[in-house]
DNA sequence: TAGATTGTTAATCGATTAACAATC
DNA sequence: TAGATTGTTAATCGATTAACAATC
C-alpha cells in the first residue's frame, strides 16, 4: 500500500473503476464489492483488490466498499477532485463533437478553448457556444493561461506541428486523435484515440 | 512462427505498425528496420522483431523489412485486405463525425448504414451523404445486411440497449463511444472509446 | 568481405491469480 | 456467532528484453 510507483497498467484501469462506481451511485446503490465491480467489468476480484491496495485500504472486509468512499478516493488519486482546464485544437466533426460532449463536466474536465486553422471557422462559435479562435494564437494563448492539457483533432499531416507548439507552449498531457504516433519528449504523456485502430483490432478475430 | 494462440496484446499493436508504415510509404521510403520503426513508435526493436515472428518471416537480415511486403501482410493478418461495412448507430455530433470521417476507407471500413431515435433526425442526411434510419428497423437491417461490425455512438442510458439489438441480430464486434462498460456475450468482441478515461489516466500523472 | 539486421532463444522482469488469515 | 469479503502473500503465468547465431 502507498507504493512510490504504481504500473501504468494499473493507473489506466483505475478511471473505468471510478466510471463504474459512478454509475451504481447513480443507481443509488451505496455498497459494493470486488467480486461485483469484476462481474461487471471483466476483471477479475483479485485484481480490483490489488490494484487498490497499492493505493491504500478502502474496504471493510465481509462488508466490501462503500461506494461513495472508494468514488472520492479514486477522485482524488487521478486528480480528478477538482476541474482541469482543456485546450482543444481542431474545430472540424470531432473537434464539434467533443465541444458539446456533455460528460467532460462530471468527471473532471472542462474545454477551455478551441482553435482552427480555417478562415472560415474563427470567429464562429461551436456547438455548445465556445468561440473558434486562430490557431496563430494558439501558443501564446496557452502559454498565458497556463493549460497543461491538450486534446488534437486536426487532420494527421497537422498533428505532430500542433502537438509541438502545445508542448512548446506548457502542455505535458496530450490526447491525439489524430491517425499518427505522435513524438513528444518522454516529460509529455500522450493517450492515442485512432478508431480504425481499434476497428482493425476487431476485425483480427473475424474470419 | 505460426503460433495459434496470439496473445491479444500483440494483436492490438499490429494495428499500431500498420499505420505507421503506410505513414512511411506514404512519404515514399521503401524499406524500414524494427530499429527505426521501435524507435518512431517508443517500442523496443526487439518487441517488433517477436511480435512480428508470431506471424511468419517478413524480413531480410541485414537489410530490414519492405515497408509494401509488410504491410500488405500485416492487412491480411488483421484482415484488412477487404473492405467491411460498418453499421453506426447514433447521430448525434460524434456519430456526424464518424460518418464523416475521411479515415476509414483506407484501413479496411465503410460506414453503411447509420440509425437514430429522434424523429427529427431520421430521414435526413448526415455529413457525407449517409441516410439516418430509425433505430426500430436496426435490428431487422442489420439482419438482412449480415453486418457483422457495430460502432456505438449513443448516451450511455440507451447504449446497452442498442448494443444487444446489435449482439441480436449478429453483430459481433463492437466499438463502443458511449461511456459505460458494456456487458457481451464472450463470442463477442468488444472495444471501448471514452475520452474522459484517457484524460484521466493523463491526470495521475499531473500534480 | 564487412556491416547490418533479422528471427529466435533463454533470461529477466512484471503482472495476474489463487489462497487464506484477518476481521467486519 | 456464522458468513462474507477484504488486503496481502506466494505461486503462477505471461510478456519483455538482451544477446547472438544466421545470413543477407
Amino acid at each position: 500500500m502507498g507504493d512510490r510507483q504504481v504500473p501504468d497498467i494499473v493507473v489506466g484501469r483505475l478511471p473505468i473503476y471510478l466510471r463504474a462506481l459512478t454509475f451504481l451511485k447513480a443507481d443509488n446503490r451505496e455498497i459494493t464489492s470486488s467480486q461485483e465491480l469484476g462481474d461487471r467489468l471483466g476483471i477479475s476480484s483479485a485484481q480490483i483488490r490489488k490494484d487498490l491496495s497499492h493505493f491504500g485500504e478502502f474496504g471493510k472486509q465481509g462488508t466490501g466498499y462503500e461506494i461513495r468512499y472508494l468514488e472520492n478516493n479514486l477522485k482524488e488519486i487521478l486528480h480528478v477532485d477538482r476541474m482541469w482546464d482543456v485546450v482543444l485544437v481542431g474545430a472540424g466533426d470531432l473537434g464539434n463533437a467533443l465541444a458539446s460532449y456533455k460528460g467532460f463536466a462530471g468527471r473532471g474536465f472542462h474545454v477551455a478553448a478551441a482553435f482552427d486553422a480555417d478562415p472560415d471557422k474563427i470567429g464562429h462559435e461551436m456547438p455548445g457556444g465556445l468561440l473558434i479562435e486562430d490557431v496563430a494564437n494558439l501558443e501564446a494563448r496557452v502559454q498565458a493561461a497556463g493549460w497543461k492539457i491538450g486534446i488534437i483533432a486536426v487532420p494527421a499531416d497537422a498533428a505532430q506541428s500542433v502537438a509541438n507548439t502545445l508542448v512548446g507552449a506548457g502542455v505535458i498531457a496530450l490526447l491525439n486523435y489524430a491517425p499518427i504516433s505522435l513524438i513528444a519528449p518522454s516529460s509529455v504523456r500522450v493517450e492515442q484515440i485512432d478508431p480504425a485502430v481499434h476497428l482493425q483490432h476487431l476485425t483480427y478475430y473475424l474470419g
